[in-house]
Parts: structure tokens; sequence; C-alpha cells
RNA sequence: GGUCCGGUAGUUCAGUUGGUUAGAAUACCUGCCUGUCACGCAGGGGGUCGCGGGUUCGAGUCCCGUCCGGACCGCCA
């Protein structure tokens, strides 16, 4: 038997008990005529006492050990004379009678605890010693409660969960599928589904009535911090219901799942419309964990002889409370180089500091008198000590390019407190989207997602405004910053999904060949529905206050897409390459 | 595809204007130590300064190339 207790559970009540227990070693310490170690399992640690007094030979035994030997014992549990409040087995320890090496270790590249000294490469290359510390055990045990309570409450509520495929069919539409060769059909080759869309849908036909999967997702594009090319989702979908019924579902979700996982109570999640989004933050994912809300002084500072501001679409600014004294004339200029790096491509930056004394200063001082800058500052809701930051452009770019700012000086003025959540629903997105370089629209969301019922009749028009006014029945959830999920109401109608599939530029022959399966199957009864999908990985680090997806994630991949541990993707033999029938272009390929 | 930052001891990092034998912390090893829990004290070992080329009397330091890692932009229906 290797063990009758965990090195987590003991305590003060279990004094006198024989028990076994086995672990690893987290560390030691040798006074001498006594030995100290710390025993570590998933629960906890346990310490050990060696005595010179009681056992000679055991203790001098129990020196010679390294970290992370794994170690069975035996012995009886007892007080400790000095406890340790810090540790849930504080109060007792274990005086050892026999020690069994059940493993030893190499010494492992990095510490083992809590504040590794370990850099991300080493982690991920040896994740098995890294999922060893604290932090990202708990963090993979928080997963696993946070997908238990989803399937709970899901089912509770009359979802089943139904399993679809990972091979699938490549469409053109969206991310780059990953793909995967058929040996038996040589030449095709399946794709790994961005996401079970078409999949649900076809279950609502089916009359599953209420679908759920936590499931992975596959999409060959570009790593970042809180994106990995195969992730999980909760993905559901439900029939005869409206965008009201989904999102009362889902805020019910995600009220449930903060309360049951971190104990906290959400209030109602408030809603905001795209546009107002825009408008009021540059964003469709705004972080309310703060104000800063864009103000637009298009009406007050247009017409003062000020050319940037006179030929610009759109003058707007955010104010940025108490800064006024902070920001010297030097950091204002790092400020305004940092706004034009070309990941943001800010021309300038206008300030207006708001001084105690009730006087202005501004870049823009000379077009600008101090009764129109006092105008700002009104406009603003300044008070003197503030500072107000304005750019001007193209509406779209400008915004954009504040939203930036806005982050950047919510972090530096530090207004984000831990713990914080601020949901948020986003109603009523664009059903296109124009791209420049394929000069064509792409369906914001998915080519499956249902126009908004006012707009539908508007979708036969072709011209490019009307085109970009039709609103979608999509809606995402965003939390503190990022989205969570997001879902539509689809197309259910064959002549909608046809026109919609027009709108996009598809050829009636290329619908069919793409998506027939889909649209065949809306001809045998499809009954309205809509449906959502959360980013899992994304909403454990959110709950989390972490940015990062990657340590909520057993065996997440590094920037380049590669697997440290494995070292995956990797060349395949010949003989592989021979029965796929595939030939590798030799300049193409990596040794 | 692009921008930026980094690569020096097992690890995390410092290393001045290019100049003697490349340092610190931690980890590791040895010795001492009977109530530690960041144990303490004394001593010790440990370096292809990512790789290749160049400039120079002299390169960890400057230049070019390259590889690797990270953050971001594009991309992510």
């Amino acid at each position: 038997m290797y063990r009758t207790h965990n090195c987590g559970e003991l305590r003060i009540g279990h004094v006198g008990q024989q028990v076994t227990l086995s672990g690893w070693l987290q560390k030691s310490r040798d006074l001498g005529g006594m030995t100290f170690i710390d025993l570590r399992d998933r629960y906890g640690i346990t310490q050990l006492v060696f005595n010179m007094d009681d056992n000679a030979d055991l203790c001098e035994e129990a020196r010679k050990l390294g970290r992370e030997f794994v170690l069975k014992v035996e012995g009886i549990a007892r007080e400790r004379s000095n406890k340790n409040p810090n540790l849930s087995t504080g109060d007792i320890e274990i005086e050892v009678k026999s020690l069994t090496v059940l493993n030893p270790s190499k010494l492992p590249p990095f510490l083992i605890e809590d504040d590794t000294d370990g850099g991300d490469e080493l982690r991920m290359k040896y994740r098995y010693l890294d999922i060893r510390r604290h932090p990202v055990k708990e963090n993979l045990i928080f997963r696993s409660k946070l997908a238990t309570e989803t399937r709970k409450y899901l089912t509770d509520q009359g979802f089943v969960e139904v399993e679809t495929p990972v091979l699938i069919k490549s469409t053109p539409e969206g991310a780059r599928d990953f793909v995967v060769p058929s040996r038996m059909n040589k030449g095709q080759f399946y794709a790994l589904p961005q996401s079970p869309q078409t999949f649900k849908q076809i279950l609502m036909v089916a009359g599953m009535d209420k679908y759920f999967q936590i499931v992975k997702c596959f999409r060959d594009e570009d790593l970042r911090a809180d994106r990995q090319p195969e992730f999980t989702q909760i993905d559901c979908e439900m029939s005869f219901v409206t965008r009201e019924d989904i999102l009362n579902t889902f805020e019910g979700l995600t009220r449930y799942l903060f309360q049951a996982t971190k104990g906290i109570e959400l209030p109602t999640f408030p809603r905001m419309s795209y546009d107002e989004a825009m408008q009021r933050y540059g964003s469709d994912k705004p972080d309310l964990r703060f104000g800063m809300e864009f103000v637009e002084l298009n009406d007050l500072a247009k017409g003062h002889d000020f050319a940037v501001f006179d030929s610009a679409e759109l003058i707007v600014g955010i104010c940025a409370e108490g800064q006024a004294g902070e920001f010297s004339n030097k950091d204002i200029k790092k400020l305004t180089e940092w706004m034009q790096r070309p990941q943001i491509g800010a021309k300038g930056l206008v300030y207006v500091k708001c001084n105690e004394d009730g006087s202005f200063k501004s870049s823009v001082g000379k077009f600008y008198d101090e009764a129109a800058l006092k105008g700002w500052a009104e406009k603003f809701g300044a008070k003197p000590g503030d500072m107000l930051l304005i750019l001007s452009g193209e509406a779209e770019k400008t915004r954009k390019q504040l939203n930036e700012l806005r982050l950047e000086m919510a972090d530096r003025m530090k207004l984000i407190q831990e713990g914080d959540f601020k949901p948020l629903w986003v109603l009523d997105f664009p059903l296109l989207e124009w791209d420049e370089d394929s000069e064509r629209f792409h369906a914001m969301h998915h080519p499956f997602t249902s126009p908004k019922k006012e707009d539908v009749d508007r979708m036969l028009v072709g011209d490019h405004e009307t085109m970009k006014s039709l609103r979608a029945d999509a809606y995402d959830l965003v939390i503190n910053g990022a989205e969570i999920g997001g879902g539509s109401i689809r197309i259910h109608d064959r002549e909608l999904q046809s026109r919609n599939f027009d709108l996009l530029g598809f050829s009636k022959e290329e619908a069919e060949e793409q998506f027939g399966f889909l649209m065949g199957a809306f001809e045998y009864g499809a009954p309205p529905h809509g449906g959502i999908a959360f980013g899992f990985d994304r909403l454990c680090s959110i709950m989390n206050g972490q940015s990062s997806i990657r340590d909520f994630i057993a065996f997440p991949k590094n920037n380049q897409g590669r697997d440290m541990m494995i070292d995956a993707p990797s060349l395949i033999h010949d003989e592989q390459l021979e029965e796929l029938g595939i030939d590798l272009k030799k300049e193409e390929t990596v040794e």
C-alpha cells in the first residue's frame, strides 16, 4: 500500500495514528541532529521528521535524498512543538519509522515553487515539472471544476451534450483550416473544425432542441497570449428561441459559474449596441472596469483655423483624471511617439492640461484661447488637475487608436482593480464587413448569422453603404475587455441563406458545393434557432485575473505553434508521405 | 508578412566608453549545526557570453547575417 492519507489531509485529530504517505520531496532542511523533509503531492505538503536520537541510520539516509525524489514513508502523526500556521497540515508532522525511495530524480532545471525561477521556454519543455507547481496545478483543477459546473448547469437546463466530428470538410471562409490528408482518398483532405457550427445547426434541424459541447476547435492562425491553435469552446445551440432567450440562458450560466467556482455574485449584465460601443469606447469589447469614455469635439474644435482638426472627420478624446501634473512635456512626447508606432499609427496627439489654478496648457494653445479650451473641459466634465488627450482623423481609425490610448492610460493610471469583473453584452453587430484585400464583403460573425428582422428586405439592395449598414442578430459577451463568447440567431430559411451567400460573393455552385448539406437540411423543416460559443480557456484565465490562457492549458503551444515538450510538429517518414500520395517541395521544408 | 524586446553559470539576471582573471542572487556539492519551515554558518565547483562572419592591437560589448524565445500589428468567418 502506497498511502493511507494524502499529503494535505492530516490534522491535529490524526495525532497518534500510524500513517503511510507517498509523494515528492519538496525540500529538506538538515539541522545536523535532525532533518525535516516537506513531502508534497497534489493535495498539499506534510512535514516529515527524522531524528538522530531516535533512529540514526534512517536520519542519515534521509539527509541524502534529493529534490523531487518520490518517497513512501510510514510513521506516526505527531503534534508539532513549533506549528506552522501557513500550512494546512501545519499542526502535525510525521515521525518516520520507515522510508522507501520509490524513484530518485535528476535535479530539476528550475525550482518547483510558486515563484519559480524558470522561464516560459523551460517550463513548457518540462511541463510535467511545471504542473507540479501549485499555481499551475490549481489552474488545471479550476478548469476541471469550471467544466464540471458548466455541464451541471446546462444539463439541468435540458441541454444534451453531443459530440461532433473532428475530421470535417475545409471551407475557405474564416480562419485557415488545419488539414489532414486522407490515405483512403488520396489527394483529398479533411479539415479540423474551427467550430462545430454547421453540425450544431444540423442538430437543431434534427430536433435535439438544446445542444451543448465542451469541444476542441482548431484555427491555423498566428498565436497570441490569449490565442492557441487548438482551444476549447463551450458550444451551444437552442431551437425555438429569440435572442432574449439565449442572452438570459447564458447570462445565467456565466453568473452561475462565477458563483459556483469563485463565490462571486455578478450583477445583471448591461447591454450596449455595437454602434454605441464603438462610439463610446472605440472597441466592440470595451473594458468597463474604468471610465474615460470618448467625448467628441467636432462642434467645438472646428473653425479655429487649426487645419488638422478642420480637415478631420472626427475629433475625439478622453479625460485622464488627475494626470495634468503627472505628465511632463517629455512624458507627453513619449506618449505621442508611442501612439505613432506603426502598430497604432496615430498622426499626433493633442493634449490639454487643466491646471489647478483654472488655466489651461495645450499643444494647440495658439489656435484655441482659454475660453475655447474651457468649453472643451466642460464638455469632458474635466476638473482642475485633469488632462485631456485628443486625436483626430478618419472616424473609424481614430476611434480604434483612441481605444488603444484609453487602455494604455488605464494601465498607467492603475485604474484596474484586481478581482473586479465587468461583464457586458454587445448587440447588433454589422452583418457584413468590407475586406480591403479581397475587395468583397465578409460575414462579420459567420455566414449563417441572421440579419435583424427589419434588415431582411434591405439585403436585396447591393450598394456598398446599404450593405455596410445591415445589422445582424449577433451578440458578444465581453468581460473586462475580453471577448468571452459570441453567437447569433441563425438563418433557418434556405432562401435567406442563399441570399446571404450571394451577398458574400459565393456563386450558386460554390455555396452548393460547400454548404449544400446545410441548405438541404433547411428544406426539411428547420426550426428557428440560435446559439453561442464561449472561449473556455479565455473564460478560465479571465475569471482568475490572468491575461495568458497558456497556464490554463495543460500542454500549450508556443508562439510558433510548437509543442516544446514533444517537439511537434515534425517531419514524417517518406513511407507515410508515399502512402498519402504527397510530395513535399524540398525547398519549403525545414530540416 | 511586419514592428519591437530578449538570448551571459543549472536558473533568473547585472556587466559602464570596446581594455586585466566575466559578476550577483539562487540552485548544486562538502563540512558544521537537535525545532526548522525562505533554516543558519563556513567553504567549493560551475561559462563555447545562441551560432556564423566582419571591424579592431583587443569584442559579452560595435556592425552584418542567422537561429531561438517573448510581446504586438496584420491575421483570428
